[in-house]
DNA sequence: CTGAAAGCGCTAACAC
DNA sequence: GTGTTAGCGCTTTCAG
């Protein structure tokens, strides 16, 4: 653990010196500039990023701010985890790193600006799956702690965030279904009143309005909250007598759930329905029959929330951004023109 | 930011005091303590752990290193995000953060040392998946940088690991499949010459083993570095004359993708041959047949690996220690008596 | 162009 | 029990 103090004295200045060298701020004449960089390079000298800190305030990390749910954190997650290769990523490229945190902590309190207060961190981006506690917005502004949010439009003027445009991404689906002849919708999600998620939420509402405008038939079904009669979405679907032919998924993970399990029931896709879901995970890729789906642009998202943040902490931006993207299709076998019966 | 001496100011003490209450050092009148209680309460203040680390050297962070691949960090990987689960409910226990780092920098460099180096963090977890340069071993042992590997058993003695026991399981798989009256197998994996992975080396070897010993037959396919011809794995099976009955594969991933693929060659699992991967991948239990597999305790690998990390650094122990876990089988459809031909 | 002095927020060692 | 002094490694004034 060589010091500056040590650099110093091997190149025979003083570590001021040696400090101007590490920062390039010039005024250093070529020939002391070499010794100087001949010493840090023979005793491998890293300078200590506490002590600047310490004095300029920033660390160069950020955290990465996802959801703890069910008790533990949930990395193990395709969206989660491209977004959070996307941060890395851009971090790298700018010099920063990446503390990972979760937005509860072990007893359920909501802590996560404990790593910015600690001085641990120069700012949060959060994946927002989940409703943000109105204090925390508070004390954001109150602080002007530096945050950007991914995927949760956050109303706070302090807050910037990307998000995609997955009401676009719902009426396309319902469009391309209803152009292969399907007239009966159902859309799985979540118990939006119970289980705050803005992406199936924006997903939901875009499906039931498109549904509607093309004065077409609807069946939502919730996935997680309270299912109905206590059963899950394929069992509640399984048990309509009348099927719809068009599925919409939150998510591919339920679409991906949803098919294997009507399967097993003799319901098969696609020749007794069609499906497409979210997020293009590449699980779907590898079903039989691949599923349809509609790609976020996880890794750009995540790459755009660090420099939004990165320009904030610098002081090169100081007002509010947002920033939305389009969603692509994937094509699927899990796509079909509407069974004749 | 309220600093130590806004506090003692606010409660009428010096500072030293609130570090001794804030460290609990005892010391301290109870109703000197309630003030100073009452003074961090009201400012919201927090210690700055940069200028702790400073005094004590202690971060209370440390690195989770993965492997970059392909230009990208791997975190999207199940096996690496159930590890960072684990480790990141174990650091929180105790009190740790969790940066997350690759293996590689954006160069190609193996730099990964760095952030010790810059007393970012005070200790390492490696996800070994590829082979560790003997350069950096060495300046691991002579600057004495707490590491623990997880998966690949380092051999220096200041390197802590954790593992499983992959080559019991590989000989439970062959034993099975020779149960069910296989006698033809087939291992898919990957190049080892070219791509060191310690858990394809040991499920390869002892499955070599395995079969050897029973007397029957093997083919060993690669599925990455240079594929046979150009092809990848499922070609290579689909072109044999005679194909394997029993395949065993490297891991979940492998095994899905092997399944869709001859699954559209019309070529079906279980009906036509047997299958069981390793990892235990949520993916597999949605296959169609649902996949056996053998799944490794990761999550408390991830745990343990931190409580190693987390004993060496505070010097509760010094000396290496080595840790083995034993898989669980779970069992799937993708497992059938062999085909009466 | 280079150096000396002060201080970032905190803790360890030593007084009182 | 409580306070004072020094110093962790570095950067930021201000002098020379």
């Amino acid at each position: 653990m060589a010091t500056q103090k040590e650099v110093a004295d091997l190149a025979g200045v003083s570590f001021i010196t040696v400090s101007r060298v590490v920062n390039n701020l010039g005024n250093v004449r070529p020939e002391t500039k070499g010794k100087v960089e001949r010493a840090i390079r023979e005793l491998n000298y890293y300078p200590n990023r506490q002590a600047q800190a310490l004095n300029n305030g920033l660390t160069h990390t950020l955290a990465l701010v996802t959801p703890r749910m069910f008790d533990r954190p949930l990395f193990n997650n395709f969206y989660v985890m491209t977004l959070l290769s996307g941060v890395e990523m851009r971090g790298r490229e700018l010099g920063w790193d990446v503390l990972m945190t979760t937005d509860f902590d072990q007893e359920g309190e909501f802590d996560f600006l404990r790593v910015w207060h600690q001085r641990k961190v120069d700012g949060l981006v959060f994946v927002g799956l989940r409703r943000f506690p109105s204090d925390q917005i508070r004390e954001i502004e109150a602080k002007g702690i530096p945050c950007v949010s991914i995927s949760d439009r956050i109303g706070s003027s302090a807050v910037s965030w990307v998000d995609t445009r997955n009401d676009e991404a719902a009426a396309d689906a319902v469009r391309r279904l209803a152009a292969l002849g399907h007239r009966h919708f159902a859309y799985l999600g979540v118990d939006l009143t119970q289980d705050y998620n803005p992406n199936f939420r924006d997903r939901e509402l875009a499906v039931r309005a498109a549904v509607a405008s093309l004065g077409l038939e609807l069946d939502v079904i919730a996935t997680s909250g309270v299912p109905t009669a206590g059963m899950e979405a394929p069992q509640v679907y399984l048990s309509m007598a009348r099927k719809a032919t068009a599925v919409i998924s939150g998510n591919d993970s339920v679409a991906i759930e949803f098919m294997a399990t009507t399967a097993r029931a003799g319901w098969l896709c696609p020749r007794d329905y069609s499906i497409v879901g979210f997020d293009a995970e590449p699980a779907g890729r590898l079903c039989v029959p691949t599923l349809a789906s509609y790609r976020q642009p996880l890794l750009e998202m995540g790459q755009s929330a660090v420099k939004l943040l990165v320009d904030q902490t610098t002081g090169a931006r100081n007002t509010k951004i947002t920033e939305t993207f389009p969603l692509d299709f994937v094509a699927g076998d899990s796509l079909a023109p509407v069974p004749q019966s």
